[in-house]
DNA sequence: TTGTATGCGTTATCAC
DNA sequence: GTGATAACGCATACAA
């Protein structure tokens, strides 16, 4: 911190007053009490000191901080990023900035984070790292202090939400696949400990219930993470039941990305013989071999309302906002890895084989364990 | 902020001791200063409390905030994550924190960014967003508030930076080509008022001589940003040069893929007939069609040392200790965008064709101007 | 409309 | 070793 900053007492000397004086004149909301020119002119001499107001000392005496933190558990998850610019965005317009941390989506480090950031007096807290069952989140809350998910929401419905339509959206993929003729689909969910695991499942389930699917329960498996490694097994596995299928509906684009690679393992052709769909339309989702079906999730305006929704809570008395629970549409982008449903199904394709994901780029992608 | 929150005071209150005494048995620095026994007792009952120290408080004792100010382009980008997670897990490990923000390579922007930063009053700053000209980071550097400039420098040698070895990694993807054999070698070059842009030019330049490639000083263009956009308006323009080659270097990843769109659209084969080279190896570069060829350079790695050199920086004296420039390493990583040269040269791919990138996808990545 | 006085929660410099 | 006191820079209740 530098140290031989003006300061409101050097601009008061300057002009002439006292610092309260000055205080006045720069803040917008006392400037009124001021005579125009007398606030005019210290604005200028502020000014041609270079004034600025030191933030520190003005929170402490305020009480308020100006900072929101915001956690996510990976910000190399590309997920990210387009949130964090929509809620960093949206902070500045009202002169707050984020404190970003990463929780690796461990719960102890989200706790202690969590810790952190309050200790440093944050005004705020909005999370896109909310598992469902979450006792830090709820603590913070009962704590007072402003929380909001983003992308992800808790089992508790005080906790305000900004989330996608993960049902329909869901649905939107189970709807592109049986117009494409397939009846026979199989769901790669995502971790059930996870509000867009559990919502996607739900989804594919009501879906496949409405189009009468066939043996639809018994082609579901669960990925215990949102990456590509989780995807491979996931898909590994599905094939290992024996149950023929012409259509792969996954929970998430980077599921889909290793479901395409175990597919390629096995030799099976992608969309000829299988259909893969997958979920939030990543970047580089159309960069995949095909180019990734997918349903394009809102990531950037999901960001943005997070940060109004703080902002307006800010605002308000403590607790005197209802929370605020907000679903935002989602849109089905047909790419390249979904077509029609073959006319003979190669059975031989299905069933057990032994074989293990292969080496070579799977230890990079191994390496993450991000979910989203 | 929240309000009740218990500070010093109740914990001696607690103790039945003063203030300060608290003070120095919570402080490592001075808990030697106080008997063990009441150290531990007041240790504990700080515990029991909950006691949280405000941070707010203590910065304006002791003038400093703890946290460092860090400047990308654009966290979109998917270069700059890896980065940020560097510089995040490495401030972490001395209590600090950084505070991101996004200047969309503007840089009255960044000016501004800088001057609410130094209102915060960061400790330091690590600028991802670096022009080579670039008045606001020398005034930092003027004003004696630490600076480190990251992935890229500018043209003032007092000001640290951690960059990757530009020339050296461009030299590489040249010898590869070589290598398979190729002798008219087209170079896409990237904005020259970055330092990479220019770094990656001088290095195609000095290979190419060393190599003494064919024509190669007429087959040079330059992008005006690190986009995919640019990548292919790029490409199309040294295609209608008329002026056959066999590989093109491209400075940069993103550049690559526009240049492999292009190509595409002419309906060139990559690599039969013009083999393309990129340049970060940025998350999903091995997902393009085909596989893009790269150089990799480190992103976490130069993150994690920038946080260090500010953190170095912090401790000593101010403008004790000298600017420190330091060289990360990079690595070739060879995929199916290079093969060997072809036999013919097949010249009718080359000239003026008069069409214009396409629409659709187009229009998405346009969007993009951010630049690395 | 402007000046005076006080306190936000810590830490550092004195005394004791 | 521990306690008392002042100061960090600003904002606000109160006085003028």
């Amino acid at each position: 911190m530098a140290k031989g900053r003006v300061k409101l007492k050097d601009v008061a000397a300057a002009a002439g007053v006292h610092a309260s004086t000055v205080s006045r004149a720069l803040d917008p909301k006392t400037r009124h009490l001021i005579t125009d020119s007398l606030a005019e002119r210290i604005t200028r001499i502020a000014s041609e000191l270079q004034y600025r107001p030191n933030s520190i000392a003005s929170s402490l005496r305020t009480q308020q901080s100006m900072t929101i933190g915001v956690l996510v558990p990976d910000i190399t998850n590309m997920i990210f990023p387009p949130i964090l610019r929509g809620i960093e965005d949206t902070l500045a317009q009202q002169g707050y900035v984020p404190i970003i941390a990463n929780t690796d989506s461990d719960p102890v480090k989200e706790r202690t984070l969590m810790d952190i950031m309050r200790a440093r007096g944050v005004d705020g807290l909005i999370l896109a790292s909310a598992q469902r069952q979450d006792a830090a989140i709820v603590q913070a809350m009962e704590d007072g202090i402003p929380v909001v998910t983003v992308n992800r929401m808790i089992d508790d419905e005080r906790v305000s939400y900004v989330i996608n339509n993960e049902t329909g959206g869901l649905a939107l993929a189970v709807d592109h696949i049986v117009e494409l003729g397939h009846r026979t689909v199989a769901h790669l969910a995502g971790p059930q400990r996870l509000s867009t695991g559990l919502f996607r499942y739900y989804g594919f389930c009501r879906a496949a219930k409405k189009h009468r699917l066939r043996k639809w329960r018994d082609l579901i498996g669960f990925a215990g993470a949102f990456n590509e490694e989780s995807g491979r097994e996931g898909c590994l596995e599905l094939l290992d039941r024996g149950i023929p299928f012409t259509a792969l509906i996954t929970a998430n684009d980077r599921l889909a990305i290793g479901a395409l690679q175990a597919l390629s393992i096995r030799g099976i052709k992608v969309p000829e013989e299988v259909s893969v769909t997958g979920y939030n339309d990543m970047p580089f989702a159309d960069m995949t071999t095909p180019p990734l079906t997918t349903v394009r999730i809102q990531t950037y305006e999901a960001g943005r309302r997070a940060a109004e929704i703080i902002l307006e809570r800010l605002g308000a008395e403590r607790g005197t906002l209802p929370a605020v629970h907000e679903v935002l549409e989602v849109e089905m982008v047909p790419r390249q890895t979904t077509g029609p449903v073959p006319a003979t199904i190669n059975e031989t394709i299905f069933g057990p084989r032994g074989d293990t994901p292969s080496a070579g780029r799977s230890a990079d992608i191994a390496a993450s364990e991000t979910d989203r």
